[in-house]
DNA sequence: ACAATCTTTCAGAACATACTGAAACTTCGG
DNA sequence: CCGAAGTTTCAGTATGTTCTGAAAGATTGT
């Protein structure tokens, strides 16, 4: 009766890959239960029920509604209608690479663009000014190196395959 | 007396750039304040002292001591003894790629390390399970790519380069 | 050693974000 | 068209973060 006595490996695993998801995702952005949702979604064969996250992950169904709504919107989980029962269920999990480029490319288009445009306006008014030129240099090209990441998406796939060959290390050890 | 009333072209500039670079400052983890603080320094010809500096932020003076101190912490910022004065000065803008770079490998070690880590050992227990294996597979994969990254300074700088002179950008227009 | 000047710290206030639970809404079978 | 089952929304509450201002701590000139 009560869990914390009884000893679960699997729910146990779960638990902690959750918690760690939550931590990841609040890196990114998200907040910890709505990573914490994706987390249980990512590790289930199954689909699962708004009530079935809701118990597991121990929060309010209201919680949860909101958590499965941002993940939807971000393109990470899809809502499954099964016919003959009138729960919905959530499946998340596919094709992580384009949803993790994806997100990327939406939270810079969002944030990261807008306030980086209203800088160099700012500091174009300043030009002439040695520090303010220094900054406004450095800004520019890291905008320009941003789009130039997210131009394509062939772009980024390529990168990730030169990264994972070990770019960049001279001297191969051993 | 009344600031609002009276147009002062420089200032304006200032106060927009100090708002949009706070702004940034939040993307990547930081406070609006501090970054507020290092947008300050950053377009500043000349070393201030914390009191100047709370005083254009409208700020309290304990407020801007921690968002110095923090910026310090951070390498992003030098404190400054000016002989003959109490008062210390500081200055920013130092080698920004440098820092950038800095800081990116320092929030990966401290924040998204231990998280992976956690994430990774608790998938290791529910090996066997396909959504389980994708999502750790993935994660490893992920791992693997933000160690290459980080794993000497030349990587990242030669990855600039690459990224600035149009990298996976096929058709090259016009 | 004292006083003046500046900086740091930190308790509590102000502000911001996230969560709950109940009411409103939707869907569907009978 | 009604009632049952499920979902969404949102006002109020709880939790978490940031800021202020005052007290304590440094440092320096006399």
């Amino acid at each position: 009766m009560d869990k914390s006595k009884k000893i679960h490996p699997r729910e146990d695993a779960i638990d902690r890959l959750v918690e760690a998801w939550g931590q990841l995702a609040s890196i990114f952005g998200f907040n910890r239960s709505t990573g914490r949702v994706s987390a249980l979604l990512l590790v289930s064969d199954e689909a699962l029920s708004l009530s079935a996250i809701a118990e597991r992950l121990q929060i309010s169904r209201g919680n949860a509604s909101m958590c499965l709504k941002e993940l939807r919107r971000w393109g990470v989980v899809r809502r499954i209608a099964e016919p003959g029962d009138r729960q919905d269920y959530y499946v998340g999990g596919e094709d992580l690479w384009r949803q993790m480029i994806e997100i990327a490319r939406e939270r810079k288009r969002r944030e990261f663009d807008p306030a980086a445009h209203d800088a160099l306006e700012a500091l174009e008014e300043l030009e002439g000014e040695p520090a303010a030129n220094r900054l406004a240099t450095h800004l520019g090209t890291l905008d320009q190196i941003a789009s130039q990441l997210f131009a394509n998406d062939d772009a980024l796939v390529s990168l990730i395959g030169l990264l994972q060959s070990g770019f960049g290390n001279k001297g191969v050890q051993s």
